[in-house]
DNA sequence: CTGTTAGCGCATTCAG
DNA sequence: CTGAATGCGCTAACAG
């Protein structure tokens, strides 16, 4: 079905000019009422799909949109994706992906970037990238490519960027250690390369410190996010003498939180009786874990559909629709919504940038806030068996 | 860097027509040496990348492939992915991602195919799809669209196929829980439409069969593939009185395994002292969660890689690379490899179809053979105390 | 071997 | 409000 049909068909069958087939097709204004909806009737009919790679071309300006991810087991990753998909769904536009991976050199990544923009295949690039490879992205917007980072980027100001508040994250978990008691509380930091990790360290610190406690460097370790550092560090806290060992530990990831509770077994201490446990991510695993990991919940869904919203706010909004919704909302303070409707998440703050003015929108950088997910692995009172903590 | 240059101006350096430009990056052979020379280095200092858009256009075949998942979270879907960006990387074809979300209702299924087939944006696709929506890729393949899908399908014969030998897999599985010694194994069976577990269901027959055990149907038990059904089902089994209760559980799924795991912790039974334990998959997880996870090993990664080949040989092979490597091998029974050289996955058997004609390549199905990945869930000897099971 | 001529399917002027 | 003309950047015949 839907035989391959022009754009000349459908003029040919309306008795019009392809010209004007075009307007209706992009919305233009210009058209008389009753042509218009015999237009789009026909369109209906026979199914027509404009080409989005000849409109690409004789419009200059493309409607495809370029996905850069890191290797692909990274688990948040999927969560990202789908807030991505999601949205991109309800407009014209599709996804191109580009992947590097995790062999892919330090110096091929500026190779893929430049790839990226020589083939001028796609409007704009939305940017997953692990700390330092940053600076490849941060160029492509220096040419005025429209370009959205996500999440553990360090940038100059007003390079548009979606991340998550890990500060006070941290904060919050470390925070809730101490109201239940805990004095010696370890930290297991990620790659301290990754500005998120020095983020969350930082909250952990401020914790402390607003609480009167101060920092034991015998409790910090740095790991690589990998369940195994996890546990490599707890294993080193766990090998101090009993008087300094850490009665509850803060893990800068889920996964390393599941490498603490493996040394812990090991270790024959029992979670959360004899340690308090708090991790950093929420991973769709760590409700199923036992004991259930207390976490610091990362909004990696909404993280998601945020960046690939700003990205679109800062494209030409060449909004068209032929079957599909189309038609969203631009990026703005008060969670304007436009069209189908995109909500913004109910709590962020505009960290930077954000002069929104109405036609060229101007770049913004959103940070997302975490919750804290309190389960059983910190020994608060909230015992969940198996929920899969509600969250959209 | 790399300023917008188009066909023209390299063919104005270079003192030659477009045409010949065109040719010598689309590796024609009719070039003089000495131009084609003086060309490519004129591409290569002028970091000229052709526009994939309006190559897609003049010359009516595009260069992207389209890759079609059910909702990312599932859990193998990213090392399909990586299998399958790993071997895209090495081509001159560019991804692009259409998604299903979990929300799509059934009928919009067909929608997104037939969107993706009138854009005629993609050069062919690949489908991961959850069994009975397979109908409308199938849909695509009868209109001659190139496709290949990817597990869990039950297809005509000669519709491109890439999947495991699920059968295979869990009759090794069972035939190793027998030979421990246990009598009484239970199943947790996936959801019967999927084809993957009916196959399942009937390796773990034929093993008890063969060895001369009579199946119990109070032992089996269907789940959807998630732990908390896994749990549900486990709930059940230990239930039953204690004669009856099951001493080994083949789990159809990892996730499903947790939830045996979960069970039975809170039932007090300890693993493998209490209840062997295989899963179906080897996720990540499987070999960090305490015991380490018995499980069936689905080359997902291996799947991935091997679909793109497939559907890439079903292309019209127009290979050319500027800046990248290009060139790759076309499946065929013997693992031939060509250019930068493809390697079949070392076990894999034609299933169906598969006259390899030189030129216009036959459709094949193909299946992987799992492998039993032993750990300490299923009291065996071994015990991996946390090696991520070296595999390609 | 190489230049010339036509379009691919559509968006956009620019005149009506 | 609408049609005719022009060209996006490139490939594909067609003649040299």
């Amino acid at each position: 079905m839907a035989e391959k049909r022009t754009i000349d068909d459908i003029a040919r069958l309306a008795g019009v000019s392809k010209a004007t087939v075009s307007r209706v097709l992009n919305h233009k204004p210009d058209v008389d009422p009753n042509t218009r909806e015999r237009i789009l009737r026909i369109v209906e009919e026979q199914g027509f799909v404009p080409s989005i790679t000849a409109s690409g071309l004789a419009g200059g300006r493309s409607r495809l949109i370029g996905v850069l991810v890191p290797s692909f087991t990274w688990p948040f990753i999927p969560n990202i994706m789908r807030g991505i998909a999601e949205v991109i769904g309800e407009t014209v536009y599709e996804l191109v992906l580009y992947s590097i991976n995790d062999s892919t050199r330090e110096n091929d990544k500026g190779d893929v970037i430049d790839h990226i923009l020589a083939t001028k295949l796609t409007a704009g690039l939305l940017a997953v990238l692990p700390g330092p490879s940053a600076k490849y992205v941060v160029r492509l917007h220096k040419h005025g490519f429209p370009v959205v980072l996500i999440d553990d980027q360090e940038l100059p100001p007003n390079v548009p960027w979606v991340g998550a508040d890990n500060c006070t994250g941290a904060y919050e978990a470390v925070l809730h250690l101490i109201r239940l008691g805990h004095r010696r509380i370890a930290h297991i930091q990620g790659p301290m390369k990754n500005l998120c990790s020095r983020e969350r360290y930082e909250g952990y610190c401020r914790a402390l410190q607003e609480e009167g406690l101060t920092p034991d460097p015998d409790l910090v370790a740095e790991g690589c996010f990998t369940a195994l550092s996890g546990r490599a560090a707890a294993d080193k806290f766990f090998s101090l003498p009993e008087d300094r060992r850490p009665t509850a530990i803060f893990a800068g990831s889920d996964q390393m939180a599941y490498g603490v509770m493996a040394s812990a077994e090991e270790h024959g201490l029992r979670i959360p009786r004899d340690l308090a446990l708090v991790g950093f991510d929420d991973l769709e695993s760590s409700a199923h874990v036992r004991p259930a990991l207390t976490t610091v919940r990362q909004p990696f869904y909404e993280m998601g559909q945020c960046s690939i919203e700003l990205l679109l706010s800062m494209l030409d909004k060449p909004r068209h629709s032929t079957v599909r919704t189309g038609v969203r909302a631009g990026i703005s303070g008060s969670a304007s919504s436009v069209g189908t409707g995109f909500h913004m998440p109910s709590t962020y703050s505009v960290v930077s940038g954000g002069v929104n003015n109405g036609n060229g929108s101007g770049p913004v950088q959103i940070q997302l806030a975490t919750s804290l997910i309190v389960r059983s692995s910190c020994g608060a009172s909230q015992q969940f068996s198996d929920s899969t903590t509600g969250t959209t």
